[in-house]
DNA sequence: TATTGTTATACTCTATAACTATA
DNA sequence: TATAGTTATAGAGTATAACAATA
């Protein structure tokens, strides 16, 4: 077990050792994406119960404001819109069934198709949501110049792409 | 049902309407983070398959690199050095211990204290996985300047210091 | 009492596969 | 057979809280 004695000196003698280039130039990186989606939820979320809108998911704060630009679209062009499998919405639509925000209708024509349809509550707080949104738009990009947040955008998009194989 | 059958028709009248710009402005910035995140991973995945590296998750393939960089840390420094709680690490060095790449050596002096000691396999492998991560680097950054990476960095950090509000 | 580490649990976001109901 | 939607399950990454062993 010296050898084990050995390492916590070293640790003791050099606590702070520098990362590797590999790692600080990947790891961090890899890691912040995950973290800065993480603090915008957060946000969200404390700003959405200052504004006295309902806990929703943040997923489910976006098929709102889908709905609230087009009102009864179908599950599945929700879906389509929202970016994300069927079965991920499912989710999602009851969390805004569960808050009184829209109901599931299902077609009279088509009875396969659920058309989702706003409530009345859910008409008064897509605007607070939307409100909320654009707070933390200003906060999150407070002192970043416009050109730089395009940039960003731009340039994940290209890793992205690159990482798929585009 | 009539007001659903008139909310197909607006579908089939105008089935790509532009987004509102509030929604297009953060959704999918958001999204992004995480979509970016998981294109690193897959990637990373596919990479060690074909490098023959035992498939990591990537934190364990992190703790991996650190251990390379300083082997016999203790659990709570390298959960320090990986920024992850102590919790969370375990799985990682489960992971780690499973692959036969490293293995806990509780500590002589103090028995609170586990160090993590890398196997022969794993001080095989951790170049291989450095190389990995290196590829990785390449090939997402293809194209990119180095100005624009490190602008995009310091855009990230910004922002998420913004939303945790300092 | 304080520290180290583990376990149990939960949460967010997402996907795949198998299923039901309807067309 | 094809489509719409649901359920069941998983997986990655993380955290908190309660706990055991040790100091």
């Amino acid at each position: 077990m010296d050898n084990l004695d050995g390492h916590a000196t070293r640790e003791c003698l050099n606590a702070w050792p520098a990362p590797p280039h590999s790692v600080i130039a990947t790891d961090p990186l890899y890691r912040r994406f995950r973290s800065v989606q993480a603090a915008f939820r957060r946000r969200a979320q404390a700003l959405m119960h200052d504004c006295d809108c309902p806990q929703l998911l943040h997923g489910s704060a976006n098929v709102l404001l889908q709905l609230s630009e087009q009102d009864g679209l179908t599950l599945t062009e929700l879906a389509r819109r929202c970016e994300i499998e069927n079965s991920s919405l499912t989710a999602l639509v009851d969390d805004l069934e569960r808050s009184g925000l829209a109901v599931r209708e299902r077609s009279a024509n088509d009875r396969r198709h659920i058309h989702m349809v706003l409530t009345q509550k859910g008409r008064e707080v897509a605007p607070r949501i939307r409100h909320v949104w654009q707070q933390i738009q200003q906060i999150a990009f407070a002192s970043i110049s416009a050109q730089d947040i395009e940039r960003m955008q731009s340039v994940m998009q290209t890793i992205e792409s690159n990482l798929n194989g585009g």
